[in-house]
DNA sequence: TACAACACGTTATTACATAATATTTCGCTC
DNA sequence: GAGCGAAATATTATGTAATAACGTGTTGTA
């Protein structure tokens, strides 16, 4: 099977997911917040917000940016949707949610290319740091800055 | 003591540790960047650039954003200076620089308010993590979002 | 059908950040 | 202390990110 064929199978297992997820939770995924989930399943990687905006928009039909983050708020709720505040852009985010892990995203601090681990020993060690700092809660979700082997 | 007095002493002591920070590294703490930590320091929590601005110009003198920007930029790379990018803002870097310990900064989802940790554990963790992802360095700093007790 | 909740469109505004370029200040040498 | 080069700061302009406010349409449900 080729790479590519694979890459198609790994899109359609996550447009499955997001719609399964969408309907045990009576969340609605209409056209558009589909479109933005489809955009960045495609991409592979972190997109700028305004950079969706161009992309779903055509010559007939033009969106606005508050379209854009409206969905992107949807699809960040829903858990399917993982924003970068340190590149100010989203990425999807993978894997089966354990609760139990951290999932972490690593992005390359020079191309931004970013990628996913979960990991329950990096969550159980902030877990401690957090109630050495006085929080009762931390998101599941982190973000930290690297370089990538070569 | 009063704890204004324990404050003041506490702001000293980082207004000296950033001067020898920046002598032993062949740095300048000039004016206007010792202004800027001097009022990161002071606010006691994060700042928004543009904030910034505003407090460090007067009606003689009004500070242009990138002015700002380059003395943040200059603290940052000097480790006194952590940038918040889920707050867009930034803060006082505290603590003696443990090169072997992750730097934590939790953020308190509905108020901004900060609480810096230091974690030999996470780090460790971390390294791990990044090790699986293909990284072979990860940036010092993180930021978890979440939620302060009570 | 009517109504309530949600989704989307439109417009405008605010906030954040940097590029390009000019001017000032600092430290040094003669 | 006059002149020079480098670093720091000022000025202006522009690009990008995000949200506010308000109106309209759509959907599910009693």
């Amino acid at each position: 099977m080729s790479t590519k064929a694979l890459r198609k199978e790994e899109e359609d297992n996550l447009l499955r997911r997001a719609d399964d997820v969408c309907r045990q939770n009576n969340l609605r995924l209409t056209p558009i917040r589909e479109r933005v989930y489809r955009e960045l399943v495609q991409s592979g990687g972190p997109v700028g917000a305004y950079d969706l905006v161009d992309r779903l928009s055509n010559e007939k039909k033009r969106l606005a940016p508050v379209t854009i983050y409206r969905a992107l708020d949807f699809l960040r709720d829903a858990g399917l949707v993982h924003r970068l505040a340190t590149q100010n852009s989203y990425v999807i985010s993978h894997g089966q949610p354990d609760m139990n892990a951290m999932k972490i995203m690593f992005v390359d601090a020079k191309t931004g290319e970013t990628v996913e681990v979960h990991s329950s020993e990096v969550a159980e060690a902030v877990r401690k740091a957090a109630e050495q700092a006085g929080f009762k809660s931390v998101s599941p979700f982190m973000e930290v800055e690297g370089e990538i082997a070569q």
